[in-house]
DNA sequence: GCTGGCGTTCACGTCGGCGTCAAGGTCTAG
DNA sequence: CTAGACCTTGACGCCGACGTGAACGCCAGC
């Protein structure tokens, strides 16, 4: 198949597949017009990609992971660098939970401050 | 005071507050040399500024609180404004900690699967 | 043969928050 | 008088993941 089928299919725009090929993360074959030529295995390799660029991976990340399925794998992040990149996605989500934690305590207590100088503003402190 | 030194009082560099005057954030008098002149006000509003961001507020979104120290208020989310940023940045974090929680679950249901794919592999899985 | 719908390669634009020169003006101490 | 420590504006660079447009090639149907 060609790039807009394969972008219609995979639901992402041309431009993002040629992208991927400049990355060399989905490098295509080429016809002998010099058409980029796809097959499923692209299709199941760009699904991995949004999924995983869903998860909050950059687009590097994803690497090992389409290495992995191109080295014939079943599952992309069965792989010992998927595997690692993966448990450090999961360290930093981990991280960011927290300080999302602490900056949501800090936001309410600055919510609860302002409110207090409002009543004071009104005169509805005692 | 100059760039300077309110520079290093407020722990940012010269280039942050020129860029912030660029903006229409924090614009200083000018000297007779030309020179940008502040006082300490301004390093209040520094101040408000760098905490308001390290709690993931956009410069632009810190405008109403500034805005809310210049009409005289002693805290800067006392304004209607102020205030309403405040609870749409309460609802965004509250949002990001929701997707990261989706996230990490699916993060581990991936590592699962990777796990057990590689027990297959190896043979391990009856 | 020509229109229209595919494809191709540059290559610059976007967003935010500055960093990093470059080329100059100003002021103070020695 | 001069060094050097401050200040000024202007303008390009950076990061990521593409969007957008130009200018062109390829191929089918009428």
């Amino acid at each position: 198949m060609r790039i807009g089928e394969l972008a219609r299919l995979a639901d992402v725009t041309t431009r993002t597949l040629r992208h991927y090929d400049d990355l060399g993360l989905l490098t295509g074959r080429r016809g002998a017009n010099g058409y980029r030529v796809y097959d499923d295995a692209d299709l199941r390799a760009v699904r991995e990609i949004r999924m995983l660029v869903g998860l909050g991976f950059a687009l590097e990340d994803t690497r090992p992971f389409i290495e992995c399925l191109r080295a014939g794998h079943e599952r992309a992040a069965s792989c010992p660098d998927s595997l690692a990149v993966l448990r450090r996605r999961i360290a930093e989500v981990d991280d960011s939970v927290d300080r999302l934690r602490e900056v949501r305590g800090e936001l309410d207590r600055q919510l609860g401050e302002a409110s207090r100088a409002r009543c004071e503003f009104s005169g509805l402190d005692p």
